[in-house]
Order: C-alpha cells, then structure tokens, then sequence
DNA sequence: TTGTAAGCGTTATCAT
DNA sequence: ATGATAACGCTTACAA
C-alpha cells in the first residue's frame, strides 16, 4: 500500500495531527518542526489520500463545468479558460455534457453532484426557472457563463448589445434589406440566442427600418444550419443584400451557401457574426469578438473565490459581469484590402 | 447533514451492509430485502458519499484524460467521444491540459493522480520514452489516443499510411513538386506528426520522386503556423506545386496564404491535409479523414474494460488499435462541381 | 441471506 | 506548539 500520514509522523517522530497541519501550512506549527516534516514527507512520496482528506474535511477540492457541449468552439475555448486558471490551484475538473439546451438541458442528476463537487460553472445555461433551481436547490456556488440568470453570478457578454452592434454595421455601410441567422423558430429561454436577435430588431427599429419575418431564418448554432439558413434567405424573391448571423459558425455556413451560389460575401450579400471564432480571420469574416477564454478564467476565478470564503460570507448578491466586445470588420462585409478593427466598449 | 447510510438502514430495518450490498447490486441480497432497501433509499434521496465510499474501497470512479490542449478541434472531439462513454457509466472525468508536446510535455505531477483516479487517457502522447515511464509507474492503466508506444494500449489511425495516401494522391493527379507542412523542424518524438511525414517520404520515394528539404514547412500543427509555412514556401525560386500539410488546421493556414496571394487552392496550387475538420468541407480542403471521436469512444470503452477486470486479469499484452481512414477528396486538389469521396481502408 | 465490526486515511476538537 | 482521539460514511471480511 502508499504511504499514509502515520508512516510520516512515526518518521518524523510527531503525531499525525502535526503532520497534518505541518503538510497544508496551517499556523500553529514550529518552523524546525515543519521543516522536518516536509523533509520527511518528501522523502518517503508522501501523497494524502484525497478520499480520506475528503471525508474528513467534508470538501471536495473539486469543481465541475456543465455544458451543452464539449467539441464546439465556444464551449472548448471556455473549458480551456477554465483548466487554466485550475491549474494554479489545486482543484480538480470535472466535465460534463448535457446536450442543446434549446432541445432539452440534460442536467447531470443529483447524484453525480452531490458531494462530488463544491461548486458549478454553468455554460450557456438557459435562463429557464427550473434549470436554474434545480443546480441552485444543490446549495453549493454556481457560476453561470454566457448567460445569465436573475439570482446567479455571471460572465457573458451583453448579448442585446451585440446584435445590436453587428446589425448597427450592416445599417451603417448602407444596407436595407437585413436578414438574421438565429438558433431555433421560436424564443427558447435560450438566452443569448433570443437577446442577440432583440439586438437586431432595436437596431432594425432606430433606424427606421422594417423587420421582414421572411428575413429570419434558423441555423441552430452550427454551420450546416447557418448554410440552410442562407439557402433559404437567398430563395427568396427578395433576399436580404445582408445578414447578421447570430454565431461565426452560422455565419460560415452562411459564406459557404453564399459560395454555392456564386455569391462573393461582401460583395454580393454581405455576412456580419459574432464570436470572434479562431477562423473567423481565415474565412475573411466580420465578427463581434467576445473574449471567450477570458470568460471562462473569469468565472471560475469569481468562483474560487466564493470557495475559499467561509460560506456565511457567500454573498447572496449575484454579481453580473458583462464584458466588452469589439467588432472587427472584415472582407464578408467591407470587401476592401485592409482591415479595420473598431474598438466597441459595452455599457451598460 | 445530508442522509447517511445509516439512515437508511434504520428506516428500512436493516443493517447497513445490507443497504450497501443491495444498492450496489450485489448478489446474495433477498429481492423483498433489496426492493424495499431501495423503495427506502429513493424516498429518502439518500445519495452515496463518493469519499466515504472511495475510501473504504480503495476505487475512485474516475478517469482522466490528460491532452495537450482543450481548445483545438482534434482534442476537443477526442474529450467529446470520451465524455460521451462515460455518460453511460458512473464513472467521472477529470481533465488536464498539458501543453505542447513538442516543447514540454507537463504531466501533471503523481499528486495530482495518484488516489484521484483509476485510469487514464492519454492523447497525443510523444513516443518519448520517460514520458510513458512516468505515466505507467502510477500503476495504473493507461490507453494512449492518437499515439502509440510499445507496450501500451493504444487507439489511433496508422499514421505513416495517412501520409502516404494523402501524398500519393497528389502524385496521382499529376504533381511532382510536392512540399509538406509538417510540424516541428526536427523529429521530437512527437509520433504522429513524425509519422505522417515518413508517409510522404515513402510516396515520394515509391514514385520515383525527389525530396527536396526546401520543400519542407513547418506550421507547428497550427492554422498561424501553416501560413507561415506555406508563404515561405511560395517564395521560392520554384516552389511546389502541390503540398501536404499533416494536419487539416495547417491545411487551413495554407489555403490562406495562396489567398493572399491571389493564388486559388486546387488551380494553382494543390493542398491535402489530415483530420477531418469540421470546417474542411467548408473550406473545401481535401483530407484523410480520421474518426476522430471514435477515437475517444474506443480507446474509453478500451480503459473502463481493464477497469472493470481484477487487477491480475489486465492483460500486459498491449494492444494497439489502428483504424481506417478515408480520403475525401475536395476542391483544393480537385477543383470540380463535384466532390468525390473514395474509401481507403488502411490495413496493416 | 443478513449482521457485526474492523478498518480506510484524514481532519478537527480538546486537552495539555 | 503538539498530541490524543473522536468523527467522517462507507465497504468488506467474518460470523451467524
């Protein structure tokens, strides 16, 4: 068997209590004597038995990250923030993947939460009462990313906000006839869906311009949906000269219908998306740029920070982080041979 | 406190062996004992404690997968293939990011597994000796995904064949300047991208052509990388009319250089890479494709297969798994109104 | 088939 | 500052 806290205190010639003040820097402990231990400690391996400490303790050291998904863009660059910032810690990380939200949010039962992790990072949550509650009525620190909830700390951007700056450009470089690529048929409760297309239809509005439900098609947040989308948009007898895609993946199915019809982006119709996807750049794509792996690092850091605070103190205020955005224009919209970078802070 | 087995014992009448044996479906249980231990069990929402119970037990119930990187396409999906075999169990999934294997492979070190997991999935290991040592002195099984290395259980696609196929066929369409995108400068042990590029040397050879190490690029497996690479090689006196990038993000990176160019993929300059992206179809990049989820499903059903055999019944006979690939052809070599998609089975 | 009870390896409360 | 010693909640021989 490995070596256990009793080996460590005989070595080192104290009790095992000592040992294990010594070992997590608890004060209270002679310097000669926490040297000693360490020392010893070091030279026999010694490494805690995580489910003992665990028992004892009542703490995990453990967080989770549900989300809808694991291999799309957006959920694996938040991952990637959140395994960043674990690993200056000494948490461990759980996944788990619950499917689209807009169909049905999976949520990991009870039971393979429940005293398996001290705290939740939820990712593109929707705002659904009972979803929430459900995590919530868990009495453990949750964190939501890229949405947000009435009640519920979280990181996103400023969804409304968004769409509005992406449909603003399309009005601005002189377009009328302005279509939107969005998830489903009908408001989900899917937050960032339906708060990105409020956007567009305010921008719509200010400027005095018509919304056509003709001009909403539905790509489902992936690019063969945005490309089905497009192809329906373009059936029309009147298309729209340009389209605000409510994610870069849609908007890439978007230029590549665009493309099967012998449509140039920019030029022809013009695509605006948002993300700030890796290939967005490649795919000469205007985008609204979110600092997706900074959301992720951010939500975990907040909640890291509910965990080391004792639980009295949690404050029962949600904090609501919103974070800018900054709309890069690129070839799909302005076809030109250099690239302007806007920078567009968020207020709110 | 939450409910404790002790809880249930007493409510249901019994001891609490009985409730531990009948909830874990052990036999030897009575079926009335067992029906009611549970009827009790879910009126109570009694839920294990996962310390408790690893600590007596001296099992954990999770795996890690241990992955240079979260965020990039191949990674992503292998995790995605992976959490999706874990679902159907009870088994958790703890991540790590390791960074670039070609420069530093960090394991995480033997605290941060040992007694924190029963197994675990290695992607993209290098063939690097020490590395493998580390890891299997834990003791514990190991499944290697998307590399091999002798003496270990392994799940990937036959490397050396995927580069040969994709080179070979741009020498069947009539190439015979063929560059190659590859990753490092120098073989770092890092398999697959050594491993492809024996593949292109061999097709190159077995055709009678010559290498030439101008004709060689090194994109370091990114879509920045593969850029570079490719804009370097387009600035020789003579450069290649054709070029296989090993991995389908540097294909990326190439197809936008020739972009900038003003060159077209597939009419001036031919372009294959390795993968499978999901946005090669849209980039209209000809690949080999490897099932890259797949590979996380195997090589997992592979892990929770020795886990759930006695420690004596692991076989020490490791057995790597290669599966096939499929070439789909596509505009950046064969640029035509249609796509061909030809089956290419690897056998060894 | 079921019960008893000894661990499993720490942590944390009291003393000292 | 350090030591004894109860928990912590479950699993698992060993008995019955």
């Amino acid at each position: 068997m490995a070596i256990t806290i009793r080996d460590v205190a005989e070595a080192a010639g104290v009790s095992t209590a000592t040992v294990s003040r010594a070992l997590r820097g608890l004060a209270h402990v002679d310097p000669q004597t926490r040297a000693r231990v360490e020392q010893v400690a070091k030279e026999m391996d010694y490494v805690v038995s995580p489910s003992a400490s665990r028992l004892a303790s009542g703490r995990t050291g453990t967080i989770a990250v549900i989300a809808p998904f694991i291999a799309r863009w957006f959920f694996s660059t938040v991952l990637s923030g959140v395994e960043n910032v674990l690993q200056g810690s000494d948490i461990d990380l759980l996944v788990f993947e619950v499917g689209d939200p807009a169909v049905q949010y999976r949520i990991p039962p009870e039971r393979r939460l429940r005293g398996r992790v001290d705290g939740l990072l939820v990712v593109s949550l929707p705002s659904d009462e009972s979803a929430v509650a459900d995590l919530l009525s868990l009495g453990m620190p949750v964190s939501l990313i890229g949405s947000a909830a009435p009640g519920v700390p979280s990181v996103s951007i400023d969804d409304v906000a968004a769409g509005r700056v992406a449909t603003q450009h399309l009005i601005n470089i002189g377009h009328e006839r302005i279509g939107i690529i969005t998830g489903q048929p009908n408001p989900t409760g899917f937050t960032p869906a339906d708060d990105r297309r409020r956007g567009y239809v305010a921008a719509l509005d200010e400027a005095g311009l018509v919304t056509r439900p003709e001009y909403e098609g539905h790509g489902y947040f992936t690019v063969a949906g945005g490309e089905q989308a497009m192809t329906g948009l373009l059936a029309l007898a009147k298309p729209p000269t340009a389209v605000f895609a409510a994610s870069d993946e849609m908007g890439f199915g978007a230029i590549r219908a665009l493309q099967r019809h012998g449509l140039r982006p920019g030029h022809d119709v013009a695509v605006v998306g948002i993300d700030g996807h890796d290939l967005a750049d490649l795919l000469d794509l205007t985008t609204v740029v979110q600092p997706v792996r900074d959301l992720g690092r951010m939500a975990t850091e907040a909640l890291l920070t509910q965990l080391s605070l004792p639980t009295a103190d949690r404050s029962q205020v949600a904090v609501a982080t919103t974070v800018p955005t900054t709309l890069v224009v690129r070839g799909s919209t302005v076809p030109s041979t250099q690239t302007v970078v806007q920078r567009q802070v968020v207020t709110r």
